[in-house]
DNA sequence: TGTACATCAGTGAACGCGCGTTCACTGATGTAC
DNA sequence: TGTACATCAGTGAACGCGCGTTCACTGATGTAC
């Protein structure tokens, strides 16, 4: 059957999205082609006809991941006042409903680890998307010098990066609670 | 052909120690039945006599993970004058030889978000290892009371984990060591 | 002391399963004549 | 205007692969008599 012109870039976009989630709440491997070709409403042979690779989808799938929340991120940052920015971002992340909610949230706090043991052609693209995140983020961190910015952001990031992947381990909404209100009180009272 | 009586113990002590280290280094699925019986010189058929299931070894290699790990810290902790334990951990947690030896490293950098997706039935046990490793850790932190104490810790330990989690993405050491270098000024200068 | 049997760590073929990938095929619609 | 053909997203069977798990078997040594 024929389709409407822009019916196969909706389909992709479709498969993508839904990759980006999967990835996220159930890690690197956890968005297999049959898997989100039924979400899509079809059958994993079609796959191929929209995605080189398993691999290709992959790195689409972390691309529109790392977009969408530091997008969020960056929103948060512009309606604080100025100076402020940082501040914002602290808050959104380190917030409950990020914690709860791991296939819209942060790429790195949902993969760090697995991100590290990806194969060599896969590495480039996602240091790229971490420099780009960085780059994002630095415009709203604390600091004169953007040498200060950038020490700070790193120290902020691995902050809410380890409480949030800490506290995703925790069963009780109360210890995951102290653990992000801990981090939280740290980042704080130190810049 | 009958063994030593102490054979068998050994055999179960060497899967695990291996499980623990491919646990950490390829992630919780990289520990696979043939490969930890052919690194102690078996074949894979042999590895029910030593453990009932994959998971079982898994929950075992996940113990002797924490356990020597804490051991580690513990150790420079007491090395350290009194009160400053609590910055001999910071210091050799977020040193670059901890960075680059994930295999004998601390399994929550290494495995924290795998961690946290774990079904039911191993989630217990992990979490019993965190509350461990937890009140292994407390002694050394600074603060007067046990409360001050322990939100200090999460607050470190987040900040450390993500550090290192983060430091590993990255291919270039002078990227992973600013990484690493700014986690640490952060916290050294904030208790 | 010598023989028959029990023990049990280790072997290797076989199983079902989910995975990524390939491929001949379908069939509605656009295009050429 | 009507017919023949080309296009191409989607289908579903089939592939090899690695995985965890099972199981009949091996064979050196301990034990019973």
């Amino acid at each position: 059957m024929r389709y409407p012109a822009e019916h196969k870039a909706e389909v992709h976009q479709k498969i993508v999205k839904d990759a980006a989630q999967r990835v996220r709440s159930e890690g690197l491997t956890g968005a297999a082609v049959t898997a989100v070709m039924r979400d899509a409403g079809l059958t994993h042979g079609g796959f191929y006809k929209h995605f080189e690779s398993k691999e290709s989808l992959l790195l689409e799938a972390l691309r529109e991941g790392f977009g969408d929340f530091e997008d969020e991120l960056v929103q948060a940052a512009e309606r604080a006042r100025p100076g402020m920015g940082w501040k914002a971002i602290v808050k959104m992340y380190l917030s409950p409903e990020h914690c709860d909610d791991v296939a819209s949230g942060c790429p790195v706090a949902a993969l760090a680890p697995e991100l590290a043991r990806v194969d060599a052609a896969m590495r480039g693209p996602i240091v790229g998307e971490l420099v780009r995140y960085r780059d994002r983020m630095l415009p709203f961190m604390p600091g004169r010098r953007k040498e200060d910015r950038e020490r700070a952001f790193f120290a902020i990031w691995s902050t809410m990066i380890g409480a949030i992947a800490l506290a995703r381990i925790l069963p009780f909404p109360e210890a995951r609670a102290k653990v992000l209100g801990s981090a939280r009180d740290l980042l704080m009272r130190s810049y």
